[in-house]
DNA sequence: AACTATTTATAAGA
DNA sequence: TTCTTATAAATAGTT
């Protein structure tokens, strides 16, 4: 749907990518809430983007319940796998057993948070330091590696940048000879002159990137209309 | 998209609905995985029909992982919410959430390890870093608290003993002079072996502590049934 | 963010 | 259900 045929693979062009996941995710999600509405039927859509922003919709705003009743439909899957014992025995022991398995998930928690302190042993602070410790350790490692990953990338940005800027500084310096000989040939008195077309505001482009290819067609045609240009630029 | 403009409710014709159901339920589920594999995504999407029926399609394959992304996001909101008015639920629904509480949980408590990072993001990752920071700080201050309390206890223990010994020790030293100079009226010759009766073990005492009442107690009852003892306690 | 040329999705019909 | 087809919608590339 659109000026060209998609080819289903990751869209490299990060721009491209962002944009086309906004406008595909309101697709989604109207899509979505559409044929809960049309056919009665109850949807739960969870999407997190690449950075890991989270978007959803859910018929009648309510995500848990739907979710839930995924779970128990999962779970009742899962039961044909791993069946038996489970289903005769009591309900009652069993939500007791939940119930203490989740006070001492949430206690253990509680401790991970350096709260409820109080009622730990000497040694069983060490041994939870250590493991925060450790785990510390792994989290900034990870952190690194994912910032990283990111100063890379923009560094390789950075590089063809430059080299596009110096491509163009480049062909600027020979048209402006160009212009400067026609000067001599015709108007011998003017070409001295002719050195004010060197157009500044480009050295400056690697440090001060403002993307994409219309800006480069732009500065092209400009050359002739310098003095307007750099006030122009003056107002941003 | 077909023949007609779609009004947005319900269709009433149950055949239609079916159909058309169908249909978008297809274009919905091609849809989320065209923006999973585009866009680079991580895409979850639950349709049950009226009737009940379940379809889902999740990026690659793996709904609870997503799932479990999901409610790590939602879990502070909701904990404000379904906090406590669990208890008139029917018991399939609460063993299902008790479920769903736990494995929430045991993910979080994987992070705190430092355990599958990898799905988090970056800010994500530094969110959780400063909190076990934080925690890391807290138990370690705790730490410090208590081997200062208990360093000072010692201490004192250590003082307290000193001086019972300092005074058993001045008390043997009369007795022994009381002794000697019984001997030297009643036997000259044996005044000398009086030096056994100092009690060595209570000399290493301070240096060697190894605590609490009950032992404290057990050294002063000892002296008669020591071997007896000794024999019982290798039994363990 | 708005605009279109196209591709896609799909409603209705068979 | 499935196929076909006319048409509505979505959207890729552009401005």
């Amino acid at each position: 749907m659109g000026r060209g045929r998609v080819q289903l693979k990751r869209i490299e062009n990060k721009i491209n990518r962002q944009v086309t996941f906004s406008k595909r995710r309101a697709g989604l999600l109207k899509k979505a809430h559409e044929i809960s509405v049309l056919c009665d039927a109850e949807v739960a859509l969870i999407v997190f983007s690449h950075k890991g922003k989270l978007f959803e919709y859910a018929t009648d705003s309510c995500m848990e319940k739907i979710l839930e009743r995924y779970e128990r439909y999962a779970y009742a899957e899962r039961q044909l796998v791993a069946n038996d014992s489970e289903s005769q025995g009591n309900w009652t022991i069993e939500y007791t057993r939940l119930k203490a398995k989740i006070d001492l998930l949430q206690r253990n928690h509680r401790h991970y948070m350096g709260e409820d302190l109080g009622s730990m042993s000497l040694k069983e602070l060490q041994s939870l330091e250590q493991q925060l410790d450790t785990a510390l350790k792994q989290i900034r490692t990870r952190r690194n590696q994912l910032m990283y990953e990111s100063i890379s990338e923009l560094q390789k940005k950075e590089k063809v940048i430059q080299e596009q800027n110096n491509m163009l500084a480049k062909k600027i310096k020979e048209k402006e000879k160009v212009a400067a000989q026609h000067a001599q040939w015709e108007h011998p008195n003017h070409g001295v002159n002719a050195s004010f077309l060197l157009p500044q505001p480009l050295l400056n482009m690697g440090g001060n990137y403002r993307e994409e290819a219309p800006e480069v067609g732009r500065n092209e045609l400009d050359l002739t209309l310098e003095p307007l240009y750099s006030c122009h630029l003056g107002c941003f």
